[in-house]
DNA sequence: TGTACATCAGTGAACGCGCGTTCACTGATGTAC
DNA sequence: TGTACATCAGTGAACGCGCGTTCACTGATGTAC
């Protein structure tokens, strides 16, 4: 890449960089103004314009970089799992370590997933859907849910990666608090575990009839 | 009420209608400027300053009145269902019909309960923790959840109120398709059904032993 | 390697616009007697 | 019941400010020969 490549590149991420902070300082995405994001950036506002031809597609280029990552790296962990347990335990211990590294742009979906921006609302949402494919696909292979039709197991997983991603927002709320990221890592590793233990005795008989 | 109070009530109302409608609408609610809501509502801007101090202040007045609202529904429910089965059809239907009753203020909650105003957040997921006690506490009363310790219950609780919440915002987006909103309905009832099936087969062990 | 021209990321001035908030006001409603 | 004064919800003009977008530009980097 030559140097004005780079530098480019440099700018690109600079914009980035600064709608994730102010997002994460617990500012709505849509009430970002383009020129608060390029005075952050430490260029002049029409700068903006040779990256991006609007805030809302700053915001797509912030899920397509982070999002396809994890859903590969959730597939790949999910590979190597031959039972339950340590397929639940090693996606909780994955999932927790990608959004406090990844902290910033998880507060961003966060938000905009039910944010102002329906481009962005449902671009999430798809990604979200596919996770749930991804793991009902998963738990169909290992093989411990052959009890299961295909829309049960879809919503098994639909109930894992909602559960999941919903603590993810209150992971980052109390990330600077030991103690509560145990707990809270300790309570999420237990409602996995209650899932499991569901779809292991799963009869889609009414529960009458089961207790 | 005198006449003088009776109109000042009506413009409240038309000041939160409009502010309603604009998040139903799809605007973020940090995004929305005072002018724009009282333009809305048929008043001139500085009116607003006769009933709410910031926009914040009239977020929270709709949090207030719809809330508490449901909270003692869902209670009193509750006090009637002497079976678990009976309690999950229940509490669903009840809830579902509230959302679509409310759907508005639904819309409004599920965005700002990650929106940018922390005062509005913080309400939020505080009412929702309640939530999660008073179903800890009816969990217990009932009966079906007495192998379970208070932590356990809270942690059973908090895993169904998150499912039924965050459902509730793609109930709100399939609103006006029958089929959709049948089939969202049926697979709630589902998750219910398996997370309990879930509690009633509880033990702490690791799922190893279980499987 | 050196030169002459092309590209294009970032600049800076300018525009019209809607914003939140202040202030002094109006006139219908409320109240004291 | 009638009168004289108080209250206060809503008005309308005015302010300074930051906004998104346009436009012609600069000058370092890239490329053709």
């Amino acid at each position: 890449m030559g140097i004005r490549a780079e530098q480019k590149q440099r700018t690109r991420a600079a914009l980035i960089a600064a709608a994730l902070e102010m997002v994460a300082d617990g500012r709505a995405f849509s009430s970002l103004s383009l020129r608060e994001v390029t005075r952050a950036a430490g260029v002049v506002p029409t700068a903006f314009y040779r990256h991006f031809p609007t805030m809302d597609a700053l915001g797509m280029a912030i899920v397509e970089e982070a999002l396809p990552d994890l859903r590969t790296r959730m597939r790949e962990l999910r590979q190597d799992a031959s039972n339950m347990e340590e397929l639940l335990v090693a996606s909780i211990n994955v999932f927790f370590e990608f959004v406090l590294q990844h902290a910033q742009e998880f507060l961003f979906f966060g938000r905009e997933i039910t944010g102002g921006s329906s481009v962005l609302r449902n671009t999430l949402r798809l990604h979200v859907v596919r996770f749930s494919y991804d793991l009902a696909d998963d738990l169909a292979r290992i093989g411990y849910a052959n009890h299961l039709n295909d829309q049960e197991r879809f919503m098994v997983a639909d109930l894992l990666v909602r559960a999941v991603l919903t603590t993810s927002q209150d992971l980052l709320a109390v990330r600077n608090n030991k103690i509560a990221l145990d707990t809270l890592r300790h309570r999420t590793a237990q409602q996995m575990r209650l899932v499991v233990i569901g779809m292991l005795n799963w009869s889609s008989k009414p529960l009458a009839a089961a207790s």
